[in-house]
RNA sequence: GGCGACAUAGCCAAGUGGUAAGGCACGGGUCUGCAACACCCUUAUCACCAGUUCAAAUCUGGUUGUCGCCUCCA
């Protein structure tokens, strides 16, 4: 099929043709959570922007496959034997095993990807489900030459290696290693880029996950599991590997280096990283502590559909700083788009002609590096447009399979589901009261209901649908 | 210290050489007993300086500011 699809590739550093290996099919590539805590909506925002990219590749014709890692052990808060594996670190902070860890919080990320309509990858793979496959790849690095055995603990060796960094240019090359002073650094290493693939030895021996391996008893490292995972679902070449952009140094490189040794050949050919979620003290991160998450905003009252739409109408190359302010004008934007649709009358000719126009016009947004925010103007567009309802509501339909707002599924329902029986009927009473007050042009009597409503944080409005009523 | 990204109206944001999309908010108006809803109208010369060009928000150089990466991070 012909090329529909532009985007930006790490690799290059410049937006290009995407051409998969295989024509029509595409083989993507997703880093998963490390399921020790909440995700929290930065790492959501990725997640979002990648669903939005399978969701278009699969939308302009291409048949993609998706897999995605669990990362359930071996992510160290430090390289270095210093560290702290986090998902011990999260099992002692909540008292229950590794096990148990890391199913709640893989259930809970899966929940917040539902409620977010980020739809769950083909193929969805636990690290710990792959650990006979991670000794098979360590083996074979061994082998080859490109792995050595210090301190007990399995090392890759980065000077094996002609272009070891290959998302960076050549004069960062030099630079870019321990300039970092907070750093510490591990002794077994030979050069100071070299990572571990499997640890036997390290401070934390209250490890409660640890396998049998020719190296000892013990556990892989982290970048391993991509790797490895993605070798297992797709063999040895790939499309599409996604991330956010803190994974490019060193999670990714790592991959490259790893992949690219054991296969001999080229791995991967397009890299999508998503930019940052910041607030105004800059970079969200679980490590400061305090971060948000969906069911957070959804106790604030917002609708997680709010934080999807407010994630598409930025791109996802660049960084999005998040503010309650802005949220609040996405939550307008959103009750009128969807209130908007739903007035749509169905009962109207469909215009073929019409309908294929507007959508070109948003397979050309969505194809143009995910220009998620000109897809979005294409449904105002569509919306102002002099067609019909019909064809208006087709398009809906058609743009909501990348965009996922539930665009269709009617006005967003005001009614608050905490508000118990009692103050229901409480309400609905005096909402026939007001009716039957309004309908001997007792204004005043009318109003004065209205304002008995209020005080018990009750607010109506006379809508074209009827008496709308809502909390404060 | 090195590397990189970004800087467009009150807010979010598109636009990569031809004279500034869209959304929300504000203001004005129509409608309705009022309010709200809905609908209509209105709102910028693109951080700063210099240069290239017939023409620049868009290219080049510099300045300032914000943010990110340099083995915890999506």
């Amino acid at each position: 099929m012909e090329n529909k699809m532009q985007i930006f590739n790490t690799l290059t550093r410049t937006v290009e043709n995407f051409v998969p290996n295989e024509d029509g099919k595409v083989a993507m590539y997703t880093c998963g959570p490390t399921v020790y805590h909440f995700a929290h909506i930065g790492n959501l925002r990725s997640y979002i922007m990648e669903d939005v990219l399978e969701k278009s590749l699969r939308y302009v014709g291409y048949d993609v496959k998706r897999v995605m890692n669990i990362t359930d052990v071996g992510h160290l808060s430090s390289d270095a034997d210093t560290g702290e594996d986090k998902m011990l670190a999260g099992a002692k902070r909540e008292k229950k095993t590794v096990m148990q860890i890391a199913q709640f919080y893989t259930d809970a990320f899966f929940a917040d990807c539902e409620k977010l309509k980020i739809k769950r990858p083909d193929v969805v793979e636990p690290a710990t489900n792959c650990i006979s496959e991670f000794i098979e790849m360590i083996e074979a690095l061994l082998e080859k030459g490109y792995a050595y055995v210090a301190g007990e603990n399995v090392y890759f060796d980065t000077s094996k290696l002609d272009d070891y960094y290959a998302f960076s240019s050549q004069t960062e090359k030099e630079l870019m290693i321990g300039v970092r002073d907070d750093v510490e650094e591990d002794t077994n290493k030979r050069g100071k880029s070299d990572f571990v693939l499997w640890f036997t030895k390290s401070k934390f021996d209250n490890q409660e996950l640890k396998w049998e391996s020719p190296w000892g008893v013990g556990y892989p490292g982290w970048h391993i599991e991509c790797s490895c995972i993605s070798m297992k679902h797709f063999g040895e070449y790939m499309d599409i590997h996604c991330g956010g952009v803190d994974n490019i140094f060193p999670h990714h490189t790592n991959e490259i280096a790893q992949s690219e040794a054991y296969t001999g050949h080229k791995w991967c050919n397009y890299w999508f990283h998503v930019h940052h979620l910041n607030d105004k003290s800059g970079k969200m991160s679980k490590s400061k502590g305090d971060f948000l998450t969906v069911s957070l905003l959804e106790e604030k009252g917002y609708h997680p559909l709010v934080y999807r739409m407010f994630c598409l109408q930025s791109h996802y190359r660049k960084p999005l700083e998040f503010s309650y302010d802005v949220m609040d004008n996405m939550e307008n934007t959103y009750a009128k788009l969807r209130k908007s649709i739903a007035g749509l009358n169905e009962d109207t000719a469909f215009e073929p002609d019409q309908f294929a126009i507007y959508k070109e016009k948003f397979e050309n947004a969505v194809s143009n590096d995910l220009n998620t925010s000109m897809a979005l103007t294409v449904v105002y567009e569509v919306l102002k447009a002099e067609i019909s309802d019909n064809t208006k509501l087709a398009l809906m339909r058609s743009f909501d399979e990348v965009l996922s707002l539930d665009l269709t599924a009617g006005a967003l329902e005001t009614e608050d589901a905490g508000i118990d029986a009692e103050l229901e009927a409480y309400v609905l009473a005096k909402i026939e009261e007001r009716k039957a007050a309004k309908k001997e042009k007792n204004f005043a009597r009318a109003d004065e209901i209205r304002g008995e409503l209020l005080d018990k944080g009750i607010v109506l409005e006379d809508t074209r649908e009827g008496v709308k009523w809502k909390k404060a």
